[in-house]
DNA sequence: ATGCCTTATTTCATAAGA
């Protein structure tokens, strides 16, 4: 199985690339963040033999997940979600192949001083909440809820850098979000859940950036951050034959300024529905 | 070269992104 996962930041300005990119890369599952749009278009992708699963309800955030090996049990939003103040669509979860998938986009945080980081905060707990319940880990979880999948894959824009070679200089994010120690236990708290963190090779340099402001040649000269992340439970996590982020993405007009990251598993689909 | 910000909307300005 092949997965991949991109912020798009708007799939209404984006569907031209991902089409093309779609036909080029072929993922069976993608995962999508910042779709920014009430109504998907699911008949261009229908088009290329993907199922779509989306939640967007207006003009921000928005997750999707594509898959052309199967879409079943569909949940949107996490059980316990913080809102801002009303719950936002950053989180849509499917089954795809065998594999329980959860597409997210984490709040920004925008300042460690702002309401927003506590909210982020409050939000990556709830989905560490949600994650254990559909993995029951051991003296966690719901009693009584669905749970036990196997093998699961949580991935997106978690608007977190897990380490300080996760950005191009950790000297100018002193004082800024995304690499505060609040916010990296919280993402590292993910991983407890006996998930691991897959960090996909660059296809130039030494830097497994993901994202680049688009402002002032950053992408160009490689000043990026790794914070598009894909966990996977233990033994899906072994079973990646291959990870890269698809910098060819992030180049030429009119791009997202995040590049999408591909996760190739070697023969792990369970199950694929017959069509 | 990969190239100097972009998106949707309450649009000739604003909020948000990270």
């Amino acid at each position: 199985m092949r997965l991949a996962t991109w912020n798009v930041n708007s799939v209404t300005a984006r569907l031209p690339r991902l089409v093309d990119w779609l036909q080029r890369a072929e993922p069976d599952v993608l995962c999508l963040q910042e779709t920014k749009v009430a109504e998907f278009p699911v008949a261009e992708l229908a088009a290329l033999g993907y199922e779509v699963a989306a939640y967007g309800l207006n003009r921000w955030n928005g997750v999707a997940i594509a898959s052309r090996v199967g879409l079943a049990d569909v949940t949107r939003g996490l059980p316990e979600e913080p809102g801002f103040p009303d719950p936002e669509p950053r989180a849509i979860g499917a089954t795809c192949g065998g594999v329980r998938v959860w597409s997210v986009y984490v709040p920004n945080g925008r300042t460690p001083d702002s309401p927003h980081y506590g909210y982020k905060l409050h939000w990556l707990a709830a989905l560490r909440k949600a994650l254990a319940d559909e993995l029951r880990a051991p003296g966690e979880g719901t009693p009584g809820s669905a749970g036990a999948y196997a093998d699961l894959v949580v991935t997106g824009d978690f608007n977190v850098a897990p380490a300080d070679s996760d950005v191009w200089d950790p000297a100018a994010f002193v004082g800024s979000t995304h690499v505060t120690p609040a916010e990296r236990e919280a993402v590292a708290a993910l991983l407890t859940l006996d998930l691991r963190d897959i960090v996909p090779r660059p296809l130039k340099g030494d830097n497994p950036f993901t994202y680049w402001d688009y402002r002032a040649g950053m992408f160009h000269q490689d000043m990026g951050m790794r914070i598009d992340l894909v966990f996977a439970t233990a033994g899906l996590a072994g079973q990646a034959a291959d990870a890269y982020i698809d910098r060819e993405a992030r180049k030429g007009k009119a791009p997202s300024d995040h590049a999408p990251v591909v996760v190739d598993f070697a023969a792990r689909i369970a199950a694929i529905p017959e069509k």
